[in-house]
DNA sequence: GCTGCATATTGACCGATGGTCAAAAACGTG
DNA sequence: CACGTTTTTGACCATCGGTCAATATGCAGC
């Protein structure tokens, strides 16, 4: 009565998890994160229909607590819309560490399933984040922060951008490329918002926090 | 002594290229490849080393052509930037079209190697257009019709959310807000470039020609 | 403790896939 | 024709994701 079924629902994913921290994913077997997990394989399909579920379920398992995080952070309009771009900008930049940096440092960049894990873990960022950055930048433009007559837009271009390069498996740069697309892309932001150059250089450094040179 | 060799290694290709305008990649099987061509499998072993290397021989072969095009473009000095710069977004256009469109108005959205494939036609696209659109843009500063200091980052950044864009099965968007983030860009781009809003609205006509309402 | 039902769990099993390989065919040359 | 080389073949293999009938477990009410 204990909820038992969670139990062995979580376990499933902590398998996975600690699989993909090892090795990448078109190696990982169901067999093997049955194993892993400590259970047989038909197991699996009691609670997930299909391997790609594991995978869904185990995308939104990670990024629930942070975008949860984010929602309330539009709420909170004490803080500024600046400092609150800012820190999803930082969540964006954790979450893709957390998740993907490790692995494809190591393992070969360009697997047929390591193609989906991304696409999975950018649909749901993006389109998590999107509304919340979306709100906050609407407030700044309400507060004449900022000026710019396609909030959703702008949003999703941000959003997009960090999260695509980022990641950096996609479009494969040198950190110094990567450092002058954000600087480009922040510019962008500057110049098409109507504030001086400058002014929203403090995201740069929520962006990098493990690279050096500036 | 007529390059059979190549004649066989181009009916792959064709092969590929056909079934993937009938059905998703992950239910073609290298044995129907085989089939299609009127080889036996064995033989596809003999010109390529994998299925994975039979797609990105496919990716290539298709944007070989319309990305040299592109490339001569760029030292066509005697066209204006912006009517050159409106040529490659075309260009983006026509061939998200060409490879994507067709399968995955019909087909289920998100399958593991049909991630593969968008990744891979991405990133070639991307990476290959990159250089050019720099260029161009270069150009544009020189001539004083641009200003902005990060050419590179400016012509990564509008590939990206192009391509992402026009794709629309990584972040699914109806019409009208696909409409509303390349209005956005091209609104963010004049802004940024210090450009009269409308300056660049001809970008838009060639983005979208198969879409009504503007 | 026993019975009966629902919920969980199992692992042998299935069809299909990507990839291999020894043998055979086709080719070019002397 | 005879030969070495290059192509071509399809049976074969290991493995995979997924199914399913059988089995175990948990838990009512008696």
């Amino acid at each position: 009565m204990f909820m038992k079924k969670n139990v062995k629902y979580e376990k499933i994913l902590d398998a996975l998890q600690e699989l993909l921290e090892k090795e990448s994913l078109q190696n990982i077997s169901v067999s093997e994160i049955a194993q892993t997990a400590g259970i047989a394989k038909g197991s699996i399909y009691y609670y997930f229909p299909s391997k790609e579920a594991i995978l869904e379920a185990l995308v939104e398992r990670n990024y629930k607590t942070p975008l949860e995080t984010a929602q309330t952070l539009a709420e909170q309009t004490d803080i500024s819309p600046f400092t609150r771009m800012a820190m999803i900008f930082q969540a964006c930049r954790n979450s893709s560490a957390a998740f993907l940096s490790q692995k494809q440092l190591s393992s070969q960049l360009n697997a047929p399933e390591e193609a989906f894990l991304r696409q999975k873990y950018m649909t749901y960022l993006v389109s998590s984040l999107k509304p919340v950055l979306t709100e906050i930048i609407q407030q700044g433009i309400a507060h004449g922060d900022l000026r710019f007559d396609h909030p959703a837009a702008l949003a999703e271009i941000a959003l997009i951008i960090l999260v695509v390069k980022l990641d950096n498996s996609l479009f494969p740069c040198s950190p110094g490329e990567t450092e002058d697309t954000i600087v480009g892309l922040i510019s962008l932001l500057e110049k098409g918002t109507g504030n001086p150059s400058g002014s929203l250089n403090f995201l740069t450094s929520y962006t990098q926090s493990s690279d050096r040179a500036v």
